[in-house]
DNA sequence: GTCTATAAAAGGATAGAC
DNA sequence: GTCTATCCTTTTATAGAC
């Protein structure tokens, strides 16, 4: 009754991460760090942030990095390695915030209360939101990396929560016949209009209050929805 | 108890899409029908929705509408026009099947549902889906676009169903204090895995049975969270 | 590995004839 | 309005010196 109220986000282990870094970009483990590589890579993702896959050329990149443009094609191939390479990082940071979250202690209601916030903070920051404009916008072109944010983020979120809901149905303090369901139910709600208007780039920052409000509405009708009989 | 209870989407008038081209095109009403503008906005829609806007090129576009390039400059002045002509004329056929929804008798229970299963089934169709993940992907670019869409879609959705349930709760068949954050958080539950997926492009295709368990879970879930005391 | 310089191609937009 | 032909910029990617 202890371990288990501590963040729902991450229950299962981050092998899922490593796998994808493997998949996306095919490095092997022993990666000798190189301060240009590091330079590239932080300036690719300000340049792929700010003007999206297409529009942010590799010219830009090499000259935001100060080095060569042949420098970066010495470290990565091609610009859509050089893309994928970026993402899949920027989707290790994403999850930071919630592995991070501290430790909540109480009823369901604390707990999905907590879990909601840490989320919602999470998606609804602008790189984050940026980001995932751009796998959508580029799911297409990069089959692989949709894939692979869904599999790290939402599913994974889901999967976590779902554990939890499974085992506070065991205990008998909600009833959750179907915890996977439910729990995507449950950050299907927070992914509201909010969330939308952010998506579509209609505002530029979520206001705490909303936030709040969001998480309020969303704990209030989950519960009541999976109140014992 | 009859008028209310047909296709609550809908429940505004349709003079939003209207307005909604005068911004994105200034065009004026009397617009001349040309064939060859026909074939040109059929064969750029296809282009675009095929390859997004980066990828799609004018000079696809206007070998696609059998016409010289030159044509397609000459109705539509830059690539940006073309693309926000296209996209608002898109948005219009977005909006048809849930104008064209058949007048739905039966309590609330009957009319979420028959709300439900249309929205979900126009927004997961292929190329409204397509639609969507371009107006995200581009939206930094278009944000008029973003915002047009976004009023005649999600918001006059969600304006339609809060009038429904306002009008539900003054008969005192549910409580709905709130009801624009009512009808906002039913079609975020709606909003759920599967349509994160088929954003994300990651399903082809929505199944009917999986469309029908999404629409039953949150007609539940909404239900529960708005019962009479 | 890193740089300068360059190739090679694609794409948006225009000129001028009919 | 429509077509053919073309301009010019941008962009990815590479060659070769150090």
């Amino acid at each position: 009754m202890d371990k288990e109220h501590r963040g729902v986000v991450q229950s299962t282990s981050n092998t899922a991460a490593v796998e994808t870094d493997a998949v996306l970009e095919g490095t092997d483990e022993g990666e000798v760090p190189s301060p240009k590589r590091d330079a590239i890579i932080a300036a690719a993702t300000r340049v792929f942030l700010a003007n999206g896959y297409g529009a942010a050329s590799m010219d830009a990149i090499a000259a935001e990095a100060g080095v060569a443009k042949q420098t970066v094609y010495s470290h990565f191939g091609s610009k859509e390695a050089l893309f994928e390479a970026i993402v899949s990082c920027k989707c290790e940071d994403l999850m930071r915030p919630a592995l991070d979250a501290d430790a909540v202690t109480g009823g369901p209601g604390e707990v999905l209360t907590a879990t909601a916030r840490a989320f919602l903070e999470t998606v609804l920051a602008p790189d984050n939101t940026t980001l995932y404009r751009m796998l959508i916008g580029e799911s297409t072109r990069f089959p692989a990396l949709a894939e692979a944010f869904y599999r790290v983020g939402p599913r994974h979120a889901a999967d976590g929560l779902a554990d939890y809901l499974a085992e506070v149905d065991r205990r008998g303090g909600l009833r959750v016949p179907e915890p996977t369901r439910s729990a995507e139910l449950f950050f299907a709600m927070l992914r509201g209009d909010l969330y939308m208007r952010r998506l579509l780039d209609l505002e530029s920052r979520a206001s705490a209050a909303e936030i709040e409000d969001t998480v309020d509405r969303a704990v209030a009708a989950f519960l009541a929805g999976h109140a014992l009989d």
